[in-house]
Parts: structure tokens; C-alpha cells; sequence
DNA sequence: GCAGGCCCCG
DNA sequence: CGGGGCCTGC
């Protein structure tokens, strides 16, 4: 039995609700994460999705973040957000299990810059991370952590890397407080099998031709532990939605687990 | 030879250039006035419709009015806007010299409420394009005043009649005006053709089903001095572009004339 | 409900 | 560039 998971940045759930749902049409994912919703609650498109086949389970506000866990069992055990003392950041954490396998999605702050506070900000929201994996899981079972990072992690990360060295998503900070999460025992799936294949799942708007020019970052992940990364098949970027009318800056990652 | 005269309220140019390239390359208009292009004279664009074998001439401002005359032939005495002493409203009236006849495209002001000194401006409007037609024109010459004029004349000019008394498009005193600049010697073109049919020009975007339950409004005109009444053929209201996708709230109305 | 403007944001 | 807000207008 496959279990495929999945990682979509959607930049509106409400905006991008024709390709979300093409795509779930077309590779029927065990569990897709999405990040940046962008919807209150009442005004996410639950029933469509269900209509689709899928459960869901979201929590978003209005205009900024918003995740939410589609999936074709019911996940159970959900959760939102952070439970240690600071800013929950509950449309920027949801977790829960699905067939046995944990799922974690975050949707990990951008920085803006890396003198702002929101770097510092984002420094922090990793290392609050690390302490709920360590708190709430182990390495030794079947984890996920999936979602919008934030981070490029190797120069064949990002699209001239040598420029980015103040990027809040690049800066050598940020690079640390991630492999510092992953020293739980996260492996990057998609770099297992693409160890050198300089493939992206962002692409800014704003860049011109970005995706024909390959101008984009990899800042998309599905991470897992040693059990599941044992299991898997394949992960691969799909471009395509990405060239679609009215797309995401982001695309979809899906990652295959065999038996 | 038959000549086409076509009024469109664009709601939007930009939005609109699909299905105004589209609706050009079906009906092939020797004219087209087009109202509520909502774009400043930088943003017109002149490129596409030309490419698409075209005269225009143009003026707008920034979100609202703005008028265009679209001719197959080079309109010659091109003229915007009132030059009595009063506002200009070089957005809502353009004239010109087509073919030997004289077209006069305006976009009469909506008038808000009855209460509303737009209202008063809007009866007033309509006192000095009478003054206008009566000094520079004559009612025995070809003459075309096409447009949204903002008024349903007879009570199978608008759905539920009944209820629109004191509506800005259908008040007593709004009747008035219209059927005074008429009394120069215009003629309701599409009426002379469909004498009884409740067939309307445009339908408000709020309207559940305006267009299926047929709720709409005609306030959009084709009216001729005798020379062309006479020789009309036809006078259409095409609804079909109101049926598209990103419509504008009205759509075409076209009238034939022959030799 | 859908135009456009303006703002914030990445 | 394109999300979402919020505003105005019809």
C-alpha cells in the first residue's frame, strides 16, 4: 500500500480552489497540506473539498496565514498551533494523525528582513518547533513535517545563491535554526531522490518568465523520520499548476511511501 | 449598403476587451459607442482594438465614465464633451462624423437617487444635449444618438415597473427630460422594431438570476432622426455577451441601417 | 456583485 | 505581480 502526501502553499485557498481541486483530482493524495489559506473560517470552501471526496480540517484569519490538512481518512487527534507560553500561531500549526502516520504542517514565518523582528521572530518560531517535536514525538515513529519553511537550504536551493546571503530565507541564522529542527531526525525526501537537481517550488510573482528561466526557491518540504524515510518511493515537485491561469507563487510537492 | 450602429456599456474596457474583440469580429459594426471605459487615456487600449482593423477615439478618466467611438471608417469631427459655459464631461459625450452621418455617444449620469443633487445634474444634462442637438444639428440630417442614457422610458422598458417610481432611471421628471431632447426628432429605434417585447439591455450584477428571470433594465439606445429611421432595418439587443464569463452588467444593442 | 482605486504583504 | 483588505460607485 502507497501513502502519498502532499505540500501545497496556495496563497488563497479561495483564489486557487479551481487548481486545489484538479489536482486532487488528478494525484488523489493520502494528505495534502496546504499553507496561506487566507480565509477566516467561515468563508473556507470546506464544502467543496468535501464534496471531492476528502476530510479537512483548517483554521485561518483574514488576509494573512491560514493552514489547513486535507485528507482521505479522517485525521484524528488535531491540533492547532503552539501550546508552550507564546503567540500560538494557530493558522500557522496544524497537526494530526492519519493512518497512523503524525503529520505536521507549518506554515513558518517569512522574516521580512533579517535586521526586522520578525526574523528574530522566525529564529524563534524553529526552536519552538524543535521543542514540540521533542516534546510530542519521537524520531523512531512514522512523522511528517511538511509545509512552507521558509528556508532554502543548499545553494541548489535557490536560483543565485550567492546573493541571498542576507535573505531571511537563505541568511546562514536561519540555515542553522533549521538544521537544528531537522537534528531530530528529519530527512529532506525530495533532496533523497533529487540529490542534485536544482528544482523549485516558489517562484516570486514578480520575477519575470520566473519559472521558464528556472528564476525560483526550494522552500517546500516534506521532512520525515527514519520510518518513513525508509518507505519512500519518490517525491517530485509538479511545475504545472504553477503555469496554470491565475496560479499560486508556489507549486505542489507530493511524496510517495511504499509498503 | 447597410450600416451598423452598436452601443455598449463596457463597465471596464479592460475587463471587457475579450468580449469586445469578440463581439467586433462576429457583428463587424461600422460603429460602436461604448460607455464607462473606467480607464485613463493611457490605459485605453488603442493597440488591441485597432489590430483589430478599427478607428477609436477615446477619453477617460481614472475609475469612472469615459467614452469611445470604435469605427470601421475614420470618424472626421471628433468633438468631446459640452462647450456651453458648463462642466465639460468630456467622459460622458463623444461625437463625430461617420460616414456621412452624425453619431452622438453619451453616457448620461445615473443621477443616484431622486433626492440626490446628481439628480439634478442629470435632469439638466439632458436640457443641454437638447440645446446642444438644436444648435449644431438639424432634425432633417442623418443623425445617430446612441448610448446609456440612464432612463427606462415605458413600463416595458424595466422589470416591476411598478415598483420604480422613484427611481433615478424612471421618475416621472426623468421621463420628461428624455422625451424633451426626443421632441427634437428622435426616434426609439429598437421600440419602432419590438414594439411590446420586454427585452432589456442591462441587468444588475446584484440581481440573483437577473438574466434567466429576465430582471433587467433598457437603457441603452439606439435613437435616429428621420433620414436613418427611415431607412432602419433592424435593432437588436444581443444578450449572449451578458451570458459570458466577467461580463459587464450590460451588453450590446445594434441597429441596421440600409440604402 | 463587480468594476476601479488605494493600502499592506511577500 | 497578485493575493487580501477597505473604499466608492452603480
Amino acid at each position: 500500500m502507497i501513502m502519498k502526501i502532499a505540500t501545497f502553499n496556495a496563497n488563497s485557498i479561495r483564489s486557487r480552489l479551481p487548481i486545489l481541486l484538479q489536482w486532487l483530482e488528478d494525484h488523489k493524495p493520502d494528505v495534502l497540506g496546504i499553507q496561506e489559506t487566507k480565509a477566516q473560517d467561515v468563508d473556507f470552501p470546506k464544502e467543496a473539498i468535501e464534496a471531492a471526496g476528502y476530510h479537512v480540517v483548517f483554521r485561518g484569519e483574514k488576509s494573512y496565514n491560514g493552514v489547513a490538512l486535507i485528507c482521505k481518512s479522517e485525521p484524528t487527534d488535531v491540533k492547532f498551533g503552539f501550546d508552550d507560553g507564546g503567540p500560538a500561531d494557530e493558522t500557522r500549526l496544524v497537526r494530526a494523525m492519519v493512518d497512523g502516520v503524525a503529520v505536521v504542517n507549518t506554515y513558518v514565518p517569512q522574516g521580512r528582513a533579517i535586521d526586522h523582528v520578525m526574523y528574530k521572530y522566525k529564529l524563534g518560531w524553529y526552536a519552538r518547533l524543535k521543542k514540540l517535536f521533542e516534546a510530542e514525538y519521537a524520531p523512531d515513529q512514522p512523522l511528517a513535517w511538511i509545509g512552507d519553511i521558509n528556508i532554502a537550504v543548499e545553494p541548489i536551493d535557490v536560483n543565485r545563491p550567492e546573493t541571498r546571503k542576507d535573505d531571511p530565507c537563505y541568511h546562514i541564522d536561519a540555515h542553522n535554526a533549521f538544521l537544528d529542527v531537522c537534528s531530530f531526525g528529519f530527512t529532506d525526501v525530495f533532496r533523497k531522490h533529487h540529490p542534485d537537481e536544482e528544482i523549485y517550488s516558489f517562484f516570486d510573482y514578480r520575477a519575470k518568465d520566473a519559472i521558464a528561466k528556472n528564476l525560483g526557491w526550494r522552500i517546500d518540504y516534506v521532512l520525515t523520520t527514519d520510518p518513513l524515510t525508509a518507505k519512500s518511493i519518490s517525491c517530485e515537485i509538479d511545475l504545472e499548476p504553477r503555469k496554470k491561469e491565475k496560479p499560486s507563487d508556489h507549486t505542489f510537492m507530493v511524496a510517495e511511501f511504499g509498503a
